[in-house]
DNA sequence: CACTGTGATGACGTTCGGTGTCATCACCAT
DNA sequence: ATGGTGATGACACCGAACGTCATCACAGTG
């Protein structure tokens, strides 16, 4: 590889720099790609590296681990719900900030579909990844927790209202992976519908 | 246990057979005592089976992986939610039932209270380790969804049902280690209570 | 135009988690 | 005694992940 040192190449991938640009979506992009191609487990890093036409000791600067690379730009996302639901109307319940910022993440996830779709087939099929899927859900629901916390609800409630409306979230997630005619946001309006209904016979 | 087929034991450690008994106790103490020692990320597969007495390869097969010991015995108490929940009365409403199993699971660490609590301690510190609780926990949703879908329940309202009720159980769970003087059954009531008056006003 | 600093990468070595495989040997049943 | 079984030791091996140093295009400076 390396393109030989190459400063003058005049040969069709003429590069400006020392290396061809881009090295982190080069990675990502040929990770995914034998991922789907040979399954998570069955790709080594060596294999994506080569692939990628970079070292073994690059890849690992760029990605924490293996699963990174499916789990990059969810950071952001992350502190998109926050903001909105901090931006709620004071008066809104605990329920419907919550909601305001799930609709965020929702539709985010709905315009990118496809990427989004087969992001989501890849980690169904690999229980490595499903492990830091739930990571993931367990960082929004903190999150969300935080932000009900800053809206003034109290401690343990938010704790728990945040924890169960992430887990309708995923509910609807993993349905709407099954099901390309349904919406997301809609998916997810549903299920909370399902847990009020279920939660208002607690206690009898 | 195995007690050791003893025909003739007048030492106390005298060992019967070509081995010590009771590997797999040995190496779930070593392991636990060295990871509350020196932590679980600096420790070593070779220093736990060292202390055990075993070689690095016994240990592989008796635990999937470093995780594992932590975490053995969760399958049996999966079960008995399980069972408990087809057990309950037909006409109870699916929080209620899946709450009687929750209950169960309650009842059991409280009556372990101090292992249990120990455990927790060493997995709330290490990220390594939340993730394979959480993995946990989603298996336990996985039964419980199950096992509501058995007695009627529709599926996807069975899903986020489950999930959401072992999202309480979990707040309840991390409260609970924090406040020893608090019982876990009880801490899971309120929040499921907490979950109730917030759903109750979803869609306004 | 030479000089220098910077940042990304290559190259190399190492630790450790985890697996496959085969030989060994107490125990048990016949 | 004889042969089967099951747990273990011993050994080799792969791959993930990290530490470290050298390298070299590029930008900026004078």
């Amino acid at each position: 590889m390396r393109s030989g040192g190459g400063r003058d190449e005049r040969s069709e991938d003429l590069q400006v720099g020392r290396w061809k640009p881009d090295t982190s979506g080069r990675l990502e992009r040929a990770a995914i790609e034998l991922y789907l191609e040979n399954g998570f487990a069955r790709t080594t890093v060596p294999q994506i590296t080569e692939r990628a036409g970079v070292t073994t000791r690059t890849f690992f600067r760029h990605f924490a681990d293996k699963r990174d690379v499916l789990f990059v730009g969810h950071d952001e996302l992350r502190e998109r719900v926050a903001k909105t639901i901090a931006a709620a109307p004071p008066a809104w319940s605990a329920t419907k900030a919550a909601a305001s910022g799930l609709n965020i993440a929702a539709a985010a996830l709905q315009s990118s579909q496809d990427e989004a779709r087969d992001r989501r087939s890849l980690i169904t099929a690999t229980p490595e990844l499903r492990e830091r899927e739930l990571i993931m859900f367990a960082a929004v629901a903190g999150t969300i927790s935080e932000a009900l916390i800053a809206r003034g609800v109290e401690d343990r409630a938010a704790r728990a209202v945040a924890e169960a409306m992430v887990a309708a979230f995923r509910v609807a997630f993993e349905y709407w992976g099954e099901h390309t005619e349904r919406e997301l946001p809609q998916l997810v309006d549903e299920a909370l519908d399902s847990l009020k209904e279920a939660f208002a016979a607690v206690g009898d």
